[in-house]
DNA sequence: GATATCTAGTTTCTATTAGTTACCAAAGAA
DNA sequence: TTCTTTGGTAACTAATAGAAACTAGATATC
């Protein structure tokens, strides 16, 4: 009873396209270190806008990834935190920012090799 | 020494993104079940069109995941085959399409509590 | 002989999405 | 009075994803 994944309706694929979001995951293993405000966050993440920022917290809050607290205060305060189910996402990016940082060299290695291929092509 | 993958310049963060891409993993998962054929892989990943999946195999080639052996047939035959650091890679995806598959409903349970409460709030 | 088919793509164009910039309100500080 | 802070939103533009048509070269069909 294996979904399949490659099918365009499969639910899973839905799944991973979130997982696939350039911000998404960074801001996910930012709250599991600690819960951070919206302009904190801004900050840490450079390159994010506070437009993108607004957006993928909304939809990791939709997801039930992250939660979001107001606090009246003056300016309002508003904290972001992981939840349980955001935890346990997380734990499942740690392997492949491990091999990120393991495989990087190769990586870069073998781009090198294929544009310098093609650069002879050309010629 | 630990890279900070929050800054606009990490290079681990390149790889992040590489593999964030919407086709790229499924492309490789496939592809560690077997080589195939440019248009066997198009019949097989539903919804993808010639120009991306021609895209996608180039950039996966690029980064070493994936080689290319074109054959001399009529019409040519050209097939993809995953490489020693694909099969890593798509190791560490694993986890992450397991948690996809046994947090789905979770996800669509929270998705449907938080549209709910907008359209509370909206009326 | 003209047309259709297969392969693995590329080109062109459009729709969608990502990202930039400017702006909002309310209150405190310079 | 103007500037800064908070957490956003609205309008606009740049980049990218995707749809559709086109390419080549050889073989099969009418």
């Amino acid at each position: 009873m294996k979904p399949n994944v490659y099918a365009a309706d499969c639910p899973t694929r839905r799944i991973l396209d979130r997982v696939g979001d350039k911000w998404a995951v960074l801001i996910l293993l930012l709250l599991r270190e600690e819960p951070m405000r919206f302009n904190q966050l801004r900050r840490t993440i450079e390159g994010i806008s506070q437009k993108m920022l607004s957006q993928v917290l909304k939809s990791l809050e939709r997801d039930g990834l992250i939660k979001r607290r107001a606090i009246a205060t003056v300016p309002v305060t508003v904290e972001y935190s992981i939840t349980q189910l955001g935890v346990t996402l997380a734990g499942a990016v740690d392997p492949l920012r491990d091999w990120a940082e393991q495989n990087l060299k190769d990586v870069l290695a073998a781009q090198r090799r294929y544009d310098s291929q093609q650069k002879e092509e050309a010629a």
